[in-house]
DNA sequence: AGATAGTAAATTGTTTACAATCTGAAGGGG
DNA sequence: CCCCTTCAGATTGTAAACAATTTACTATCT
């Protein structure tokens, strides 16, 4: 048998499009709150209303966009109680995937060497000065992980609230400094380590510490005021609080 | 300004067919692996393909269906694994709503009477004979309770896992006993009791413990072999295991 | 002026027709 | 006998037209 030609079995259309429209709102070119108009993006695309349509109600589905019946979409606007609400998810989700894939890294089928890989990418120059492009990268990172713990739904979900962040940091302007760059590298390698020695209690806890850590750091730049007003919320005292972390 | 009469904005087409199939997948109707035809189902339904290609989308978002570029969509088929991995997720970000429900039990906007109606419900006597029924009036409950606590991602998740069960139990044929039932009323009126006290602390312990005894609960009716193999992978060992329980 | 009904443009929802792709069986070498 | 090609039928993917709904503007009445 000849090789198969066939390798890229091309995404349908619908997913190409919703996976430029998400593109194009990541990078704020559309804006939360815009409107998504059928007829105006098939003119745009050249390309009828039925594949746009049906990429619209996948970034609906992600959450990235908001149906209303008869009015059409718009672009949905995230606050911070979504951003809060996404990293208690990552925190908990991410726990159950890392614990898994610990337990069973010493499997042959199980090969950290793409996520290290993954890792290594965060040392490259271009990657280090934008602060999008290092967020993508850690989030890679951590979706290559969960992606190994060879569970589906917590491994879709993890990708989804992925989105989720980047959404946010784009829509709040959120930014990390270059020490937080250095930290975060040297949080994932000694995670890495202990997935690869096996040692599940111990990775589960570097996890809980690393989105912790990504938390406090992303409000550094926040006015008191406004973290006065964060650390009010119960969801704020669930993460900093409750499970693995507090017994230490 | 009067009241608002147009209270039923009636669902979109493709919701409400989808929510047809998906009744149908849960009813045993339509069993795994059967094929979703879009001609076929347009005859059916009487309507065109249009609508119903979106609803096959919807089921397919929900897990329910797989779709297969030009090659159409099939029911699919649940397995063990499937079912350990929900309960997992269950587990975890119900113990987030949980807690975020009983720290803030005592706001005004906040009624569990709706929960504690759903409760009731599982005293009547035709829920009480039928297997499904229980069950569903168990995931009722417990969904209500999660929306209650206003984390809009944790709730849809929670939603579309309760589905996941459903179809797990009608695939697998999963079986309760009539003390079981017993057992699932008593210990949700002591969690909505530690909710109502604001004891979030307890309530997430008897959410955990909850789950935990529903698994133990669905294993029973399986064959030691089955039972053995389930043990020994480990996100029954987490469920077990890890998090909250382990610590008393 | 302010409220209200009527109306036209814009937009989504649905249908129908057509194009592209896959599946499986029949037929023709090797 | 097996493998490969070919072709027809079935099925999904896309386009374009039509129907229903919403929105915003205008005219009319009190």
């Amino acid at each position: 048998m000849s090789f198969n030609t066939n390798v890229l079995p091309q995404e349908s259309t619908a997913q190409l499009l919703a996976d430029s429209l998400r593109q194009a709102i990541l990078e704020g070119q559309l804006k939360p709150g815009s409107r998504l108009v059928e007829q105006e993006l098939a003119e745009q695309y050249e390309i009828s209303r039925g594949p746009i349509r049906e990429a619209i109600r996948i970034l609906a589905a992600e959450g990235l966009a908001e149906l209303r019946k008869n009015k059409g979409a718009v672009v949905s606007t995230p606050n911070m109680d979504d951003v809060l609400e996404v990293y208690a998810i990552r925190m908990s989700l991410g726990a159950i995937a890392i614990d898994q894939l610990a337990r069973t890294s010493s499997e042959s089928d199980v090969d950290l060497e793409q996520a290290q890989a993954l890792l290594e990418k965060m040392n490259d120059r271009k990657v280090r000065q934008s602060n999008t492009r290092m967020i993508q990268a850690d989030l890679l990172f951590q979706n290559e992980l969960v992606a190994l713990s060879g569970l589906p739904r917590i491994t879709e979900a993890m990708e989804k609230s992925a989105v989720d962040i980047r959404v946010c940091v784009q829509a709040l302007d959120i930014k990390y400094d270059e020490s937080d760059h250095e930290n975060l590298v040297s949080r994932h390698t000694k995670l890495l380590a202990q997935i690869a020695k096996a040692n599940s209690e111990k990775a589960v806890e570097l996890w809980v510490d690393h989105i912790r850590k990504s938390v406090a750091e992303f409000t550094k730049g926040m006015s008191s005021d406004d973290l006065n007003e964060l650390f009010d919320r119960p969801l704020m005292r669930h993460v900093f609080e409750s499970k693995n972390g507090k017994a230490k």
